[in-house]
DNA sequence: ATCGAGAGTTAGACTAGTCTAACTATATAT
DNA sequence: ATATATAGTTAGACTAGTCTAACTCTCGAT
């Protein structure tokens, strides 16, 4: 096979789009996520779909195929133990891992991989409480949160998955204080697209767009 | 600066065989050592030169500019901390953990170092007793290992230091049970370019040609 | 049913890193 | 001192990944 970083990261994406969007995933799309022109995208598809990678039906739209799933299990297999290795090891800040984790993916061999779950006791989970694909690429049993979007006012619960990957929305959970642990109280969950949480940390109010909120995993604490 | 991993693997290549051959380094031995031909070795010092990494003389040889030489040292402080941590945390042995850090060493930030020496314990030397530069990139003090060369027959020493680069070499030595910490006796060191020594785990002759037993490093225990 | 705005593709150009083929400089042997 | 073998450079081509400019398809509005 031998395949580039560079197409590797446009099989992660259509993977992350196909996840977060719940539709066919498009072009432009792919152009938006990567920052790269819409000629550029046509012209990797192309090259993908004619490696079996993806399914490519021009304006149409492109999916993965198996062979274009099981390349991204590993990437993401990768990315979230050295996720974990960072946060646990070396005292990376949940916010600080992605990037670092996000380069080294494509680099380290599948020997390393394997010998670093060991390291980390086989974990199932990253620093996120995003799920760890096992060694034979298959992923553990979806875990049970609950997005922030289905609690009531009132309700305290506690943060188990952040979304992290877009820099803006994760810094602003970061500056305030909301992250992988954090308890909080649902304080109003408005019809105008907003959810207002305060964090016990913090005692202070924060607003989060509901489609920051739905992508924020908690636990209910108390009802 | 932004410099590919490819520039920079020109650069490193460029600094061990100053070391190596300790004379000027030419076009051939950069073409050699990356398995390039020697027009595209060419091009490449004419782009290093450019940038000042390299000092360039066309049909004479090349040499590392200290901006090149810290760039380098940068390189080779992220390579052998990383051997260090494959070999003791995720149980490598001294043989396997050269490949990975050698494409890893491109990879992983500045930040990642710093907190990789950290955890390590801020080491000194790597697995195969190469000297690790600090985090101002200055390389800590001579060690005082000498070259197996230099000993005589009958002479019992601990290997402190083993050439570990060229896969060949490298098989060689590990096929037969000498690497760092090996105890070995001294058998013949011969007018015609061999020396002969016996490691005390194995009781078996090894013969080493002197362009390896210079290169291997080790500390007397008794004459 | 048609049209036009917007999304997507095609065409063609550019860069970094590589190659082969052809040419040139250097150094060694006589 | 000269010839020649060898090392090194120049010229030109190719690929992957990117771009801009020009063209085409699709789909919702009329
Ligand atoms: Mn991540
Ligand atoms: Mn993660
Ligand atoms: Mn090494
Ligand atoms: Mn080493």
């Amino acid at each position: 096979m031998d395949l580039s970083p560079i197409a590797e990261d446009y099989l992660k994406t259509i993977y992350h789009l196909e996840d977060e969007n719940g539709r066919p995933v498009r072009t432009g799309d792919i152009s938006t996520a990567l920052d790269v022109t819409s000629p550029t995208v046509t012209s990797m598809l192309d090259s993908l779909d004619e490696r079996e990678l993806v399914d490519y039906t021009p304006y149409k739209g492109v999916e993965l195929t198996d062979r274009g799933t099981e390349t991204v299990l590993q990437l993401v297999r990768n990315h979230r133990l050295l996720e974990t290795f960072l946060m646990e090891h070396l005292d990376y800040s949940w916010s600080a891992v992605h990037d670092e984790a996000d380069c080294l993916e494509h680099y380290v061999s599948d020997e390393f991989t394997r010998r670093l779950a060991t390291f980390l006791g086989e974990p199932v989970t990253d620093p996120h409480g995003d799920l760890i694909p096992d060694s034979d690429l298959k992923m553990p049993e979806k875990s049970p949160y609950t997005a922030l979007t289905e609690y009531e006012p009132g309700d305290t619960v506690t943060v188990e998955q952040v979304p992290h990957r877009d820099p803006d929305v994760r810094d602003y959970l970061s500056r305030h204080r909301i992250g992988p642990g954090t308890q909080l109280v649902v304080d109003e969950v408005s019809s105008i697209d907003l959810v207002t949480v305060v964090p016990s940390t913090t005692e202070t109010s924060v607003a989060l767009p509901t489609h920051v909120a739905r992508r924020i995993g908690a636990r209910v604490v108390t009802k």
